[in-house]
DNA sequence: GCAGATGTTTGATGTCATCAAGTACTTGGA
DNA sequence: TCCAAGTACTTGATGACATCAAACATCTGC
């Protein structure tokens, strides 16, 4: 192997590597969540907040039991982070949406994720066009098959 | 922009990016936990054990309260698929050790991502080496700072 | 307009996470 | 030597997360 030939990795080195990468995120992530008082599952429904969203989308988004995210709302809506919304198109719906408080607060987690942040800045502008590329095209994959 | 240059991406398109595909290997990983009825914290658990670690080493490892460590190893070992051995140097320690059943339970669980494999599958050698070496990069910083 | 499907909540139960306290052992000096 | 301080693990209390089953209101299609 010469000096400036890339390693080439195994298919299994690579699944480990992108799994210690998504690790160290998310510890990053929950670390930054932890700051605000917010538990990491608390701190990913806000991130999914951009709009109003049923109970119902939530589970999904989440992958997770609907009545669970009764629980996760009822604590975020107490700390005036969330607010639910009944849907004007079906009475059955009650739309989840973020407080400018909640929407400040997720603001400020992702600012302070300074492990990805420090990290993304090692990579110069043409590296992180590559990087984009490749994980763009891995991303239909992975989300439909799982 | 041209046909054939890569999208330029934002520091956060790319921070968004990673966090889609941490999510989704993530989701991949505790389904196919799942399969073998294991909850993706007892499968985590599982796969750091290449040799014997001591409870303590394992609760650094996860960034989890050491006291935690005890339950989720209560809940392996009564499967079978883990043992807890005295340490010889130090009579305080308790390392543990997977089982040969253990071993073959968390290599099928790796097998069976078949998101991330199917992913994977798509990039050729040279695309494979690259990923991985922009990854590599990125690595000690995110562990690091984390 | 009724039968079946869907959205949300409640209640029961199990796992994961923390902290505080207790036991057993090791270690570094006085 | 022997003791104080530190470390490894467990237990118990408490809260958050996760599932399932069941209840309830509402929507949809026939």
């Amino acid at each position: 192997m010469s000096a400036t030939a890339p390693h080439a990795p195994s298919k299994l080195e690579l699944l480990e590597l992108l799994a210690a990468i998504g690790t160290a995120q998310w510890r990053d992530f929950a670390a930054a969540a932890g700051r605000y008082g917010l538990t990491s599952t608390q701190a990913k429904v806000l991130a999914q907040l951009e709009g109003p969203v049923p109970m119902r989308g939530l589970a999904t988004l989440l992958a997770c039991d609907a009545s669970n995210v009764t629980g996760i709302v009822d604590r975020l809506e107490a700390r005036g982070l969330v607010r639910r919304e009944p849907s004007a198109a079906d009475r059955r719906v009650k739309n989840v949406v973020a407080t400018d408080e909640g929407r400040e607060t997720i603001r400020r987690v992702r600012e302070e994720m300074q492990a990805t942040h420090g990290a993304l800045d090692i990579l110069d502008a043409a590296e992180s066009a590559t990087l984009y590329a490749l994980l763009e095209r891995l991303r239909p994959t992975m989300e439909r098959t799982a």
